[in-house]
DNA sequence: CGCCAGGCTTAGG
DNA sequence: CCTAAGCATGGC
């Protein structure tokens, strides 16, 4: 069996990377057992399972399933290293963090936590539409709805691991197809009318990153059906990995900040803008440490 | 007639 | 340009 050694950087804290990916809601794209994380991964059109567990000082990736040439080993390597966003170089968010009377604690709470990216951008805005303006327990019960209905699975000792649709499968659902998952109307449209962009390479991951600009990001992703400026820059923070991405209208961020500055009222866009002056270039990272201390 | 959830679009001032 | 209404359902 194939294992692959990755060495994280030096600000890295393994626990606090799982507390995301298991924080009590029921995610359908990885299974957790104790410290191992268990994944379904497309590479250059192979499917493979992975294992990743922390030993020592590396994250190992153990190949569950799938027979990797040295290419696609290095290809899941890469995937995993920007999955756990272990190419930023967090010293210099800490540093900044730490002149910040509200980031300060956190950073020094949630230390070497990593951004946990979603690499797909069509799953990406996908589970960004899915999440909007519902409570994350039914965003989660959705999306499994929709991936285990729709996805492609690899069956592991009498485990089911789901990928995420295709655009091409999910761009040949009808709407009622989709309402009967517990989407509303207007999702099921958004979500079909996505699939077909990207089928249609009328949007693509690749072409959003020869962009030089995050407000060319911006214009192109809101010009979608059902993107605007929340959903575009969670895409842009959570897949593109852009730091100054900043879903400011965000309802957890807005109630990390009051609890944060115990406050009785969640504070004003202008009062955040205020705040977000300390957190420049790092208001991603800001923000995920802002959610994480939501309990 | 309850209000808020990791909002967006469209219609109407 | 700005504001309001509608969307669907679950949890508290």
């Amino acid at each position: 069996m194939t294992t692959i050694k990755i060495k994280p950087p030096e600000i890295f804290n393994y626990e606090e990377c799982l507390w995301f990916l298991d924080r009590g809601f029921d995610d359908c794209l990885h299974q957790i057992n104790k410290n191992t994380i268990t994944k379904a991964l497309k590479i250059q059109n192979n499917l493979f399972l992975v294992s990743i567990r922390y030993e020592g000082t590396l994250l190992s990736i153990q190949i569950l399933q799938g027979n990797p040439s040295a290419k696609e080993g290095e290809l899941i390597k890469s995937y995993i290293s920007q999955w756990f966003d272990l190419y930023t170089d967090l010293e210099k968010f800490y540093k900044i963090a730490n002149k910040d009377p509200v980031l300060k604690p956190l950073i020094k709470k949630y230390w070497g936590l990593r951004l946990i990216g979603i690499e797909d951008l069509f799953e990406a805005l996908c589970w960004a539409i899915i999440g909007q303006q519902i409570n994350l327990s039914f965003a989660y019960k959705t999306k499994r709805a929709l991936v285990e209905n729709y996805g492609r699975t690899i069956e592991h000792n009498g485990t089911s691991h789901y990928l995420f649709p295709t655009p091409d499968t999910l761009s040949n659902c009808s709407v009622e197809a989709l309402k009967k998952l517990q989407f509303s109307r207007n999702k099921a449209q958004y979500l079909i009318s996505l699939a077909k962009d990207f089928r249609d390479g009328i949007i693509s991951k690749d072409q959003l990153m020869a962009l030089d600009s995050k407000e060319n990001m911006l214009t192109r992703l809101t010009n979608l059906k059902g993107v605007g400026a929340w959903t575009a820059n969670y895409a842009m923070m959570k897949c593109l990995k852009i730091p100054t991405a900043f879903p400011i209208q965000d309802v957890g961020l807005h109630n990390a900040l009051k609890q944060q500055l115990g406050l009785k009222e969640k504070p004003t866009l202008e009062s955040i803008q205020q705040l977000a002056k300390n957190w420049k270039n790092w208001e991603g990272y800001a923000t995920l440490y802002l959610w994480r201390s939501l309990v």
